[in-house]
Order: structure tokens, then sequence, then C-alpha cells
DNA sequence: TTACTTTTCGACTCATCATTCGAAAATATA
DNA sequence: TATATTTTCGAATGATGAGTCGAAAAGTAA
């Protein structure tokens, strides 16, 4: 007999008890600025019982983002191969990381905003990350092309709509969260659909 | 007799060498990455004549913001100053700063991006990105409170064309430099003035 | 209870810098 | 030229913090 699947379940809840007081010590400190006693601390463990759970600080930061980003793109897939428009599909897309950044407001500014400064030589979290906005910048090529978006380089758009985003997900207070219907009429008022002529 | 107006010259010409190479290593290893002796190497002097002229390491890479807000600052008054409506004016804001971003790509990217994750006690060139951020909201509200936007959250068309603007500029090869009439033609397409309807 | 495995941890090691020192070179002044 | 000031720098200093060690506590199984 070697582990039985709740000492499996309780190792899997401390990692992630590490990684929740490391986040939040990430994100006031940064990567570097960081120390492993501090995340010690903070998740209740002692420094050495970190290196149990985890090869590195290095590692620790990346299996935040890539649990994140794993996250992101589990609840994404089924939105992605709806078959829709490319403007229906791109709303859906942005509502549903909305939802997801509501969910765990913390840990989402960290995935979107943090890692750009950040320099290491294994970035996993990276090929999501990437894959998603391949995602997006398609659907808004394809928008484009048939028409259902102002005719703008898509680079731009993607830019643009990105700030836009990003804005509009993390600036909805707690109290006051952003909905669906938000995002879409945000959408609709600022980038106007060609086709219709209101 | 103490110091001589050339003695002073060349003095500050010796501290811009060393910010010019600072930049170029802050810019690739960040605030904590970077080390006084590259810097030093970087910039052709021995790690003590660094401290002969800064303080400290984070001295210089304050240094390196201030001057560059300083730079935009002046370069951005007269514009400001003028009294046209806040939709031109506005418009005329973001010309000048991408005229400033093509003179020093390498500098204005690090003057917009970098900082954000850095954690320094004094931040003093905050006050020159508060001060333009404040100005460039305040021209919006207007605006949008005369009709010149569409009647959207300021706050989210300040976030949207944050994002929208920083990748007009950047994006911009240094052979193909954006000119006034991109950013003034890309506003006008995208984000509508309601009161002309074409 | 006893033997075995997993988990925990504080103290230690070791490398990496930021910063300082003190002396020498270069330059200015008389 | 002789003296004073400014500039330069490599070598020490000291602090910090990542990662390791070895032992002990806690848990499991028989």
């Amino acid at each position: 007999m070697s582990i039985s699947p709740r000492q499996l379940e309780e190792r899997k809840m401390r990692q992630e008890r590490i990684l929740a007081g490391a986040l939040s010590v990430f994100k006031s400190k940064g990567l570097d600025g960081a120390t492993m006693d501090e995340i010690a601390n903070t998740s209740g463990f002692g420094k050495a019982t970190i290196y149990y759970y985890f090869k590195s600080k290095e590692d620790v930061f990346s299996a935040i983002l890539v649990d994140g980003w794993k996250n992101i793109w589990e609840s994404l897939e089924p939105v992605i191969s709806e078959d829709s428009s490319p403007r229906t599909t791109f709303v859906s897309v942005l509502i549903k990381i909305a939802e997801n950044a509501q969910n765990r407001p913390g840990l989402f500014e960290f995935l979107f905003d943090v890692p750009k400064a950040i320099k290491l030589d294994n970035q996993p979290w990276k090929e999501y990350q990437n894959r998603l906005y391949a995602i997006i910048q398609g659907l808004l090529d394809d928008g484009i092309k048939q028409n259902e978006f102002p005719q703008i380089n898509p680079k731009l758009m993607f830019k643009a709509l990105g700030g836009l985003f990003m804005g509009l997900v993390f600036m909805g207070d707690k109290k006051d969260p952003v909905t669906d219907k938000d995002i879409e009429s945000l959408l609709n008022e600022l980038i106007r659909d060609p086709k219709l002529n209101n």
C-alpha cells in the first residue's frame, strides 16, 4: 500500500494553501521581492515545508499561473467551440472571462497583469495565454473581414479592446460586479457593428 | 572658484550616459534583476563611479523616470493650455505623446510600462504620471459631457483608449512611424463623434 | 506496540549583490 | 610647477535570502 486517495487529496489541499499564501505575497511584493520565509509564514508552514511541496520559488510562482490559466481555459473551451458568428463568440468569450475573474478577483488580476515584468526560463503558462490571445485575435480578424467590426487594423483593435476589457473587469467593485449585459452593451455602444446603422 | 559651467555640463553628460546604460539594463532585467556591476559595465564606468553620481540603484531608476516624465510634460504643457474643444485637445495631446515616444522609443515604453511592478518608497515620477492621467481623464469627462464622445463611463473610456493608444504608439515600427493622421483617423473611425453622423 | 512512511521545521550554508573605502589618476587653479 | 579639487575604480564589507540538512513529530499499518 502506498498512498491513499485521502492522503493525495490532503496533499493537494496543502499545496493550494501554499499557493494562496504565495499569491498574496507575490501580489504585494512581486516575484523578486517575495521571500520564501514570508510565503511560509503567510501560508502557515515552515520554510522547509514549502520546499517539500515545491521545488523552488519560481516553481511556486509558476504553479499559481498554470493553475489559473488551466481553469480559464477549461471554462472557455465550450464557448469557443460554439459555432456562432465571430462577434457573438467574441462577446461570449469576454463574458466568460469576466465571470472567471469575478470568482477569484485577486487571482485574475495577477494572471493578466503581473507576469509581464517576469524573466524566467520556463513560462509554461505562456502557452495558455498565447492560445487565448490567438483565439481572440482570430475572432477579431474574422469579424473585421465579415464586416461585424469597424475596418481597423485588427491588431490595434485587439489592443484597444484589451485595455477596455481589463478596465471593465477589474474595475467592477465586489459590490457591483460586471454583468453580461454590461459587457455586451458597452461593446455595442463603443464598437459599432457597421451593419447596423442606429 | 568652484565649478565651471563646462564642468557642470560634462558632469550632466556623464550622468546621462549612466542613465542610458542603466535604462537598457533595467529594460532587460528589471529593477531587481539589474546589478550595479552590469549598469557600470554597460555605461562604461567603474561601479564605484556610479555611486559618485547617484546615491543608490533606486536613485538611478528614479532618475530615468523623472527625467523622462519631465520631458513629456514640458512638451505637453503648451498643447494643454491651448483653448480648444475637449476632443481636439485630446487628439493633440495623444499626438504629442506619440511624437515624444517616436524620438526615444526605448525610454517611453519603459516610462509607461515598467514601473507598475515596482515597489519603492519614493516614486517622484508618479506625480507627473498622475497629473497627465488627470488631464486626459478631464478631457474625456468634458468631451463626454459635451457629447463629443459616445456616452460611456469616462473611466472605462480612459482604459480603452489607453490600451488603444499604447498599441498604436509602441506598435509603430521604426521604419513606419505613427503619424498624426494615423492617430486622428483611427480615433475618428473607432470612437465616433456622435454629433457627426456619417 | 513496533516498524515504516510521510510531513514538518529551524538552523545552517553559500552565493549574490548593494554599498562603502581608501587610494590613485586626472584635471583644474595659482 | 606645486597644490587643491574632482573623478575614477577595484577590492573589501555586510546583509539578505534561496535552498539544504538532519532530526524530530505525526500519521499509517501490522
